[in-house]
RNA sequence: GCAGAUGUAGUUCAACGGUAGAACACAGCCUUGCCAAGGCUGAUACGGGGGUUCGAUUCCCCUCAUCUGCUCCA
């Protein structure tokens, strides 16, 4: 993909509903996006199919619906509150950003762990040290800041340092909560699956590409509980199930990779994470993270909360805790993979029309209604009632209707309902197909069926 | 947050120290009636705030936002 095609997906999306810049009559505030109404149906369509794919049709999983705002004992357990902050420095000479401990560690060789040092602890180190920007080698860096990814706000109407309290940084922790509730008011078994979608927040230092990387964004996750020693097989069924999911809603099979994290690379969680990426023009970016947190976050509850988290095995006769295996996956990026994967300018004889080939399930608007003449208002309003009942439709009036179905092919839209003078003899309407752009008289009497029929997922 | 670039109708672009024009898109009417037809009419913009000036969209400063790099990982 060009980087010229990305910029035209961007504009081809801001410019037809699907997003909008966020508070944008205000001049806008950074990173923010809204969804406009092809986006929300969009985004919701999403959602729904995860749902049911990880949750309805899983005899296993169950889904949550956790609160944002958590017991500040949650991230420490996590180790968000001390983990997910950074000490950063700039080099004021060129202007690059360092962290601190990593200078320290790779200064030493790996000899010194500046874990647990404070600010102050560190700049001594490395003013005694003389270490030097590694890019440009001068000794001029700034202060110490600490960057912690979670927004704070306060509970209650006290701004003081005890009433504060995190917006969730991730929906997982919800379901490591609430464990202990799930497993037993639905009286679930070894091995069960508990998912939620909801949003998170990450004051990330660097967010960008359009909706790739935000503040603010929904995730959809699965925790899935096993006995330990059965994680892998697991670990492996989901890494597959994942990509099942992908390619059924017809993302291209080139543009997706898995790739499994180094174990340099592994978070202190986890003992084994993949990655199913998609290809953007910006380059690979993660789409899915499949990650085998063994027992980790079990264990950490329990010993921060002193509540016994352990399952008991029947069968066996044991207590344990649970390995957890996690498929984590934003809707946003989810989205625009799926928007950059079904943009297409076709080449026609005289002109390029834009085509959106979304998965009919996945498509915001499912049909539009259109009457070949304005004098067949009525019936073509008609129909359109009745077809609604299958989704999202819209009714057009306006323009030529070769000009109607381009704007019907720029949204994704699969399917175009045609009223026409003939419709009140024979009771019959032209449904013209996005892709093939092919058209078939159907009864009006079939017509909810034919469409429904056509966007399953 | 730091560095560089950018900011004019919905979009893409013009012009100018004396307050803005086009194309496409949009709306209305006429015409047409199965793949971006035509005619007429119309609405819509100098990101925001300060300064210099008789006068600023144009020059200067601040701010906000976007894009590109540095950290990150859904």
């Amino acid at each position: 993909m060009q980087e010229t095609k990305f910029e035209a997906v961007v504009a081809h999306v801001k410019n037809s509903g699907f997003v909008y810049q966020g508070s944008e009559i205000y001049g806008g505030l950074s990173n923010t996006w809204d969804f406009g109404p092809l986006g929300v149906e969009l985004k919701e369509n999403i959602k729904k199919a995860w749902w049911r794919k990880f949750i309805q049709e899983s005899p296993q999983n169950v889904g949550i619906q956790s609160a944002i705002l958590m017991n500040p004992q949650v991230w420490v357990a996590s180790g968000h509150v001390g983990g997910f902050s950074d000490p950063l420095m700039d080099c004021k000479q060129c202007h690059t950003r360092h962290r601190a401990d990593k200078l320290i560690e790779d200064d030493s060789a790996g000899q010194v762990n500046p874990g647990g040092w404070t600010n102050e602890q560190m700049m001594d180190y490395i003013k005694e040290h003389h270490i030097a920007c590694p890019d440009c080698g001068a000794h001029d860096f700034t202060d110490i800041r600490q960057f912690n990814l979670m927004f704070k706000t306060f509970q209650g109407v006290l701004e003081d340092a005890k009433n504060t309290i995190y917006l969730r940084p991730e929906t997982a922790q919800g379901m490591f909560v609430n464990f202990k509730n799930v497993q037993r008011t639905t009286r679930r078994k070894l091995p069960f699956g508990i998912g939620q979608i909801g949003k998170s927040f990450r004051n990330e230092i660097t967010p960008g590409n359009f909706i790739f990387r935000t503040r603010e964004f929904e995730q959809m996750e699965l925790e899935f509980f096993t006995k330990p020693g059965e994680d892998l097989k697991w670990y492996e069924y989901y890494k597959d199930f994942c990509m099942q999911f992908l390619l059924n809603l017809g993302i291209q099979k080139e543009h997706l990779r898995i790739r499994e994290h180094s174990q340099e690379e592994l978070s202190h969680y986890s003992k084994g994470t993949s990655d199913i990426e998609y290809e953007f023009s910006f380059g690979w970016g993660e789409l899915w993270g499949i990650a085998d947190r063994t027992d980790y976050d079990l264990t950490c509850h329990q010993t921060t909360s002193k509540q016994n988290l352990e399952y008991f095995d029947q069968e066996s006769g044991e207590k344990f805790l649970p390995y957890c295996i996690e498929p984590a996956v934003g809707v946003e990026r989810l989205m625009l993979a799926f928007l950059c994967d079904a943009y297409e300018e076709e080449q026609l004889e005289n002109d390029t029309r834009i085509v959106m080939h979304l998965h009919p399930y996945l498509a915001p608007v499912k049909a539009c209604i259109m009457p070949l003449s304005k004098k067949l208002q009525e019936s073509a309003m008609d129909i359109f009632t009745k077809l609604s009942v299958v989704g999202n439709c819209e009714y057009d009036e306006a323009g030529s209707i070769g000009k109607r179905y381009r704007r019907q092919d720029a949204i994704g839209t699969p399917f175009c309902v045609t009223v026409d003078f003939e419709t009140e003899n024979d009771g019959c309407v032209t449904v013209r197909e996005r892709d093939t752009m092919k058209q078939e008289r159907v009864k009006i009497t079939d017509l909810v069926s034919y469409i429904e029929n056509r966007l399953k997922l």
